[in-house]
DNA sequence: GTTGATTTGTTCATTTTCTGAACTTAGTGT
DNA sequence: ACACTAAGTTCAGAAAATGAACAAATCAAC
């Protein structure tokens, strides 16, 4: 459908944000005679659309920028039971939403995802003809391709072929992803990551989850395994995980580990704002507990930033906030375990988000697919 | 010079070995039409050559290759005094060594560079016009361009454009490359690593390097800094390291510690034989040394498993060998701390290597610019 | 042997994509 | 009003790939 200069292109302006046709040409390597027919090509098919103008010296520059409503994409998160179910544009944006029950046979999740879409597409007139695409996102190990879960533990599957099935059932491109990975993505086209091309996401949730970007694309290493630092060794001889071994990050610096240890220690605790107050009103046992989940958590990142040595570390987390201990500890044990010299020299974003997350996560992964296609070369 | 096709060529014939037109056109997805006139190309000028004749039903295939004596590179390793300097081919061969003396000056380098070229060169009468590269390797971080030092504490060098002082000295095309990475280049190249996509080259010296070849390239990371696995901490409030921090693997896992923990425990030490010696002679103190580094080896490696899932770690040591206490530990280590499920599931690699490594990897970084160029698209 | 099947590799007209130079357009500065 | 400047367009031509027909070199069967 679309030239490997028009992603390349598209994948270009989904990075820097809107660009003149000059401005791209420069960019991608290309005289401006080619630009000039690549864009025109777009801006026919609705995919490019012409905002402001930049006036300087000679002929003033038009910016083009991808029309958020030329494709809409279905993001569903099997995470959660109700499972959300969203509808969203090239943006990132949400404009519907829906839920179905959440099921462990591959068949009943096409079923409920079809049974879905025309409460999700009724809302627009134009959104059914520019589907261009279903997202899932869920637990589990998913292959290069995005279509099959090698092994979910979660939802008891392995090698289940999802997305042919879900495609099969409805008619629409899908793509499945790791919860990790699509939150990486996510990031990459609509966040705060757009252009960085090597970072990774942390996403604080009940678990760990993380994923790298590495020169502009995301890693999913040989196995489809990089980023699980969640069971990385940081208290070696540790509390047992349920992985089968010890001291994973998992145990010490999850929000159900975190939850557990204060319930453990006879502390009331829902959130994590519950110890955070605890603790700033100088109670020992919650300052403890978010002392060691902290510099668990920092040393893991720590770790990270020596491996890979990426341009930004984004932490996504649901609930509470790092203005308090935990966050406090979780920077220091950051600067502290990374090679002095390049100490501040990764920055590291904390994001709030809300739990939409995972549903628009799922969504990036097929907008992704819209864009910049399966495996750019 | 070369087209991007035909770099793509090369660099499927680097990883796979010879291959007929046929596999290659199939590999590269074009057709049998353009692979024909490539390979012509590339045999016209001396890059291929024609070696077996695989017969089958129907026409027989000829496979092609890389011709060894197309192209010839020195190698220099800044890591030792004198400096070696050699002479090698496409295939990872050394074909004449000489040294230099070592200096802080990169003016004096590129003249000692210079004034030891005639001699590598007079081995071979058809070596000096077919000198495609000089590489260099060194201790410290290098930008991407490969062409300048950004900063090397063993050398005192910070912002130093190597490459070009070189370059315009000797008037041939040099890069210049981190020592750990060099080694990595250099397996991906000639090494046991050429048709792995995903690895990491650990390198024990006297210290230890690490390096990431991602997506079937080199991972330089944002700083130049991805793979500084020696300063991970990884006992957390340990033996301070000269970096500045406590705990480092570089403290309790390089040769230099061992042997400086041997020294105070009283035991005699000059090489990890001597160790592993005493130690399989029942010496406690000798036994807990080899414990705690391999244990601490084991975990660093077992951290960049879960972080990155390789497909492949290759440890390639200068001393002494894997089959004592010391590997023993260490790959014990690396099981006990990674996903019981990912557990054998990524290859350890052990290969010994003599002295020349360093000097072999600066060639081999002349080697992949000449073959792949500086940057893929 | 001869014939047919089979697969590799070449050739070449055509298509696709990009270049580069000339040109048009739409402004600013004096 | 006039030159000046830079953005974007047009178009002939170059570069690279396609795809189909073809030549070449073998095996297998009779």
């Amino acid at each position: 459908m679309l030239t490997s200069s028009q992603r390349q292109l598209l994948r270009v302006i989904s990075e820097s944000g809107p660009l003149s046709r000059t401005e791209m040409a420069n960019i991608l390597g290309l005289s401006k005679g080619a630009m000039s027919g690549l864009a025109r090509d777009l801006l026919d098919r609705g995919v490019l659309h012409e905002t402001e103008t930049i006036y300087g010296q000679g002929r003033p520059s038009i910016r083009l920028d991808l029309h958020p409503e030329c494709a809409f994409f279905v993001g569903v998160s099997l995470l959660e039971d109700p499972a959300p179910m969203i509808l969203g544009d090239l943006n990132g944006g949400i404009i519907a939403r829906c839920a179905m029950p959440l099921s462990r046979d591959p068949e009943v999740i096409a079923n409920a995802i079809a049974e879905g879409l025309p409460a999700l597409l009724g809302s627009r007139p134009d959104a059914k003809e520019k589907l261009s695409g279903i997202g899932v996102a869920l637990s589990g190990f998913v292959d290069e391709t995005q279509a099959n879960c090698v092994k979910s533990t979660l939802l008891g599957w392995q090698d289940v072929p999802l997305a042919r099935i879900i495609r099969e059932r409805t008619g629409i491109e899908t793509f499945i992803e790791n919860d990790a990975k699509a939150v990486a993505v996510s990031e990459k086209l609509f966040g705060s990551a757009r252009e960085v091309q090597n970072f990774s996401v942390v996403s604080l949730g009940d678990g760990i989850g993380c994923a790298h970007f590495i020169e502009g694309r995301l890693y999913r290493g040989n196995h489809g395994g990089a980023g699980e630092i969640a069971h990385c060794t940081i208290e070696p001889g540790g509390a047992p995980c349920r992985c089968g071994k010890r001291g994973c990050l998992d145990t010490v610096a999850s929000m159900k580990a975190i939850k557990e240890m204060s319930r453990a220690e006879g502390l009331e605790c829902t959130s994590l704002s519950d110890i955070e107050h605890q603790a700033s009103a100088g109670n020992a046992a919650a300052i403890r507990i978010l002392h060691r989940a902290g510099s668990a958590l920092g040393l893991a990142i720590a770790h990270l930033i020596q491996m890979n040595d990426p341009g930004l570390i984004l932490i996504t987390h649901l609930e509470g906030s790092f203005d308090g201990l935990f966050g406090t500890v979780v920077q220091q044990a950051v600067e502290m375990n990374v090679l002095p010299r390049y100490a501040g020299q990764t920055p590291i974003r904390i994001k709030r988000v809300d739990s939409d997350i995972w549903a628009r996560g799922a969504a990036s992964i097929a907008a992704h697919n819209f864009l910049i296609g399966p495996n750019v070369n």
